[in-house]
DNA sequence: CCTACCGATCGGTAGG
DNA sequence: CCTACCGATCGGTAGG
């Protein structure tokens, strides 16, 4: 890697950030590349030498995002033993995306639009759809076969209402004018009637910024 | 009412079916006047005549969306009685909306694309989701009242679950490739661990278009 | 509802 | 022949 490589790293992370502000913002077909180009303090073309398409900045931010959900759960070894810890590793990761700012609005401004079958990142999200859902299915047949999990719903469907509690209790509380619920405690909460260990276990995760009780 | 304001209503009509598709396509800030004035058989500044704003078009498709949601639940008597018909009332307009191609998709963009607080949809979805908050929750305490509820959640935290659920079930489904699982029994199997009788009691509903087993 | 336009901005490319 | 950009501008289209 010479000096040139590394700037260029540089310059296409410092992209990148700016990128995610405008995609949060008014989404992908909202956004200019002249607006990208502007918060990222470069040119026009100087941002189409490192992305050539608009398409390949919607590529790279949600890599980088991915990336960094990815590193949370390593570093928080999340990928050893108790699949009760892989659980809430889970839940933390969607959690704290939530808290950084940016990429709260930028998932959720991107997955609205991503709903058409031709937006270019459809295919991103429907992978990642499926890989989160495979990791919980699995932790879920894991907790059933220890027998930690109480009848009445399958392994996959409690995959799917993991996702779609954690993603409907931020989504509501983002239209919400106050903080009229606690969206984090929440998905605990109705998780733990079917897995009754979830909230009684004490946790060995570290306190996360300020607490929003 | 003039000839002239039925003719008018008529090709408003028409407007707002041409813009409810582009919308859903594109979102609010992917769609041009002149798309939605082609696919609607008018000028664009014929457009321009009945709605001057491209925001009047956005307010006018939602509208027109709640409208029609009110108008089934009517129909289909929700209003009297049983709250637990109330509940599936309110699955079943869920449901149905997601049945309708082209309206299924425009709340799904629309949704992400107004999570930023300066678009101009966002109040519009903050006071809908207060709505359907408050009805539901209210549902909720009906049935505790009468004892048909399981201890383990409050109602309000059933209200956000209910929401959260359907809309999270709606959208995986969307983004898999096969029916993969059924969306709509997902939501009956998660909430009847807490409202026994959803699942046993016999429903009055009519059957809607072909069933997905 | 149309023709005729506006100031600006779109995604993308030219040569240097 | 590569990189990391620049100022200027392409043909078209945006909302109004």
């Amino acid at each position: 890697m010479s000096r040139t490589y590394a700037k260029s790293a540089g310059v296409r992370r410092t992209i990148l950030e700016a990128c995610s502000e405008t995609f949060g913002e008014t989404g992908f077909h909202g956004a200019s590349m002249a607006e990208i180009a502007r918060r990222a303090g470069i040119s026009h073309t100087g941002l189409l030498h490192h992305f050539p398409r608009k398409e390949d900045l919607l590529m790279g931010v949600l890599e980088l995002q991915d990336e960094r959900s990815a590193q949370f759960l390593r570093d928080n070894g999340a990928f050893d033993g108790d699949p009760l810890l892989l659980l809430r590793g889970m839940l933390r990761t969607l959690v704290i995306r939530d808290r950084d700012a940016g990429l709260a609005e930028l998932s959720a401004v991107l997955l609205g639009e991503a709903t058409v079958t031709t937006h270019p990142a459809h295919d991103f999200f429907a992978t990642r759809y499926r890989h989160i859902r495979s990791f919980l299915t699995r932790v879920f047949i894991e907790l059933e076969t220890q027998g930690r999990l109480r009848a009445g719903l399958r392994p996959d469907q409690l995959a799917i209402a993991t996702i779609a509690l954690t993603e409907g209790a931020h989504r509501q509380r983002r239209f919400a004018d106050a903080d009229a619920f606690d969206a984090d405690g929440f998905v605990e909460d109705v998780l733990s009637s079917f897995v009754p260990d979830l909230s009684s276990t004490a946790t060995t995760w570290p306190e996360v910024t300020d607490d929003p009780t």
